[in-house]
DNA sequence: TAGCCTATCCTTAGGCC
DNA sequence: TGGCCTAAGGATAGGCT
């Protein structure tokens, strides 16, 4: 049994790239959580592969909280520095164009449950729940970025 | 020296904690990294923390290549499936938005910039490369955003 | 305060089924 | 394929400077 380590580069072997793939994620994901409750902060990981269908993201659920507080806060700030109310004004269209796309979104996959349960396939409610999670999921992904061009704005 | 193994809860003494916090973030990044080139795949994780001004980023470069060939990909599908036209044009909007924004934050950057340097308190070349920098951190946060809009659109 | 040190605990590569 | 096993390698808590 040769545990030797390994070097880091990629892993040309489909097969044990993705046991390693499986077993670092996992790893990954346990870290975040721990340095999230140990210190009491918010910490995020996503993982991009070919693996999921979607990317994993493992994260505390404060985001949105944190956002809603700063962006009360923004109105002050952007006043005093004349400079950045462009800005302001284009993150505001950004943000109602994000909502209405939550709207659609939300309108087309009503619209879904509707066909699919006339359609008899598959309970209504069961189709209702799902479509809650995703909402959710695409709200989070929105706020995240949100608070990052803010964050990158106060580098600006 | 009694190195045990301590208990996954908030830690309660500020110096420990903010240790525990050094060392943990930086083995975590170091985890990302690893993770990111073993397998060939993005991964980013960021730390909100009282520590850091800013949020702390670890992640990989290769997210905007992705990102653009998806979108090149995505016309045809949007014509096909009818019901999601008005999710693609709002969709455009947001793009447009954020190429605005981008273009404004990289003026204010570049008035920014002469000002400071017509002060003679930095080079001017030093800054330009600081803000190529910022601009580039914008650009993937927005990217990556618009990459999580359009997996969880796929679910949806 | 921040950086070393190292015993202990944790993660994981490779094997096996 | 996916899960279990285990020893080698890696991370880190606490101590020290």
């Amino acid at each position: 049994m040769t545990r030797k380590k390994i070097k880091l580069a990629y892993i040309r072997d489909d097969v044990s790239r993705k046991v390693t793939f499986k077993k670092r994620k996992n790893g990954l994901m346990k870290k975040v959580r721990e340095l999230s409750i140990l210190c009491g902060i918010d910490v995020s990981a996503i993982v991009y592969s070919q693996y999921d269908t979607k990317p994993d993201v493992g994260s505390c659920r404060d985001v949105a909280r944190r956002i809603v507080t700063r962006f009360k806060q923004m109105p002050e700030r952007d006043k005093s520095k004349n400079m950045l109310n462009q800005e302001s004004f284009l993150r505001q269209q950004i943000l109602k164009a994000e909502e209405q796309l939550k709207k659609q979104i939300k309108e087309n996959q009503e619209k879904e449950i509707m066909v699919q349960s006339m359609r008899g396939s598959l309970p209504a409610d069961w189709l209702q729940n799902l479509s809650g999670t995703d909402l959710n999921g695409l709200l989070l992904s929105i706020e995240k970025n949100i608070e990052a061009i803010e964050e990158e704005m106060q580098e600006a």
